[in-house]
DNA sequence: AAGGATGACAACCGCCTTAAA
DNA sequence: TTTTAAGGCGGTTGTCATCCT
């Protein structure tokens, strides 16, 4: 029996895609867009899986996607939230713009991990880091399970772009809380005109609506990644995981320019 | 120069969640 | 309320490039 697979695959191409496909994919998005996935290949004339299709997409032929040349600043950040999230890649990924979760797992399992590691075991060669312990997910004994404090929030889908004034980024350290104007936000469906708007206007394109202006997930992350760990728990209390969780406001796939989320680093208990 | 080791990353697989029927 | 299928996610694998001996 089994689970009935996400499409019949005789005759299917498997493996790396052409330039033909990939000019395959991308004209019928532009042309339909995202979406329908099951039937994507068999409308765009591709002999792909639709999750093969997707992954693509997502991973590799958005026209907002950053390729390559991880920054430091991005590198820190996608370390002291991985610290903070464990392996929700997707979570990192949105607040890493232009970042794919596939990619930063991929810088995650390659170059980080293991350089987090290194600097942990040199930090705290006797008693392991929450850090360290975060970054090891296959650790099992009930020590260590005890110990890992792995946030797990709940994945929410983000349907909409917002268009936010573009800003130079605000001074570190930043307050706790902060006031923004939400109200001047403009929200676009279209994609492509998203595309144009941004070029013309010289705003910047964010993948995330903030729906409600007191609950700014960055903020509240500054402070946890500020906090020890004894504050932690403080600062974290029940009402604001369970709010953090649900919120349907809080995008997975919430996403500011780097620079603005530079205070993250400046948290004194860095690893 | 050859070939084995390692790194980087694209792609696949299978499970989970959720919305629709 | 239950069932089903689509989409999403994280783990893993495969392949190519580069480095090292």
């Amino acid at each position: 029996m089994g689970r009935r697979p996400c499409c019949f695959k005789e005759g299917l191409n498997k493996g790396a895609w052409t330039a033909l496909e990939d000019k395959l994919l991308i004209s019928y998005i532009k042309a339909h867009g995202e979406g329908k996935w099951r039937n994507l290949p068999k409308r765009a004339g591709l002999k792909r899986c639709g999750k093969s299709c997707r992954l693509r997409w997502l991973n590799y032929l958005r026209p907002d996607i950053k390729r390559g040349n991880i920054s430091h600043d991005e590198e820190e950040l996608i370390i002291r939230l991985h610290n903070l999230l464990g392996n929700r890649w997707s979570l990192i990924a949105g607040r890493l713009p232009g970042r794919t979760d596939n990619e930063i797992k991929n810088y995650w399992n390659t170059t980080l991990g293991k350089k987090a590691k290194a600097q942990a075991s040199i930090e705290a060669p006797q008693s392991k880091s929450t850090h360290d312990i975060a970054s090891e997910p296959s650790s099992s004994s009930q020590a260590t399970k005890a110990k890992i404090e792995v946030i797990r929030t709940r994945a929410s889908r983000c349907s909409s772009l917002v268009m936010v004034p573009l800003q130079p980024p605000a001074p570190a350290p930043a307050p706790a809380t902060q006031d923004v104007d939400v109200s001047n936000l403009t929200l676009l469906e279209d994609p492509v005109d998203q595309e144009m708007v941004d070029a013309d206007t010289g705003t910047q394109v964010l993948d995330s609506l903030y729906s409600d202006g007191s609950h700014l997930f960055d903020f509240e992350i500054s402070e946890l990644l500020k906090a020890s760990d004894e504050e932690f728990k403080e600062l974290f209390d029940e009402a604001m995981f369970k709010d953090w969780t649900t919120n349907p406001g809080l995008s997975d796939n919430a996403a500011t320019d780097v620079d603005s989320l530079a205070f993250l680093l400046d948290g004194d208990d860095w690893p």
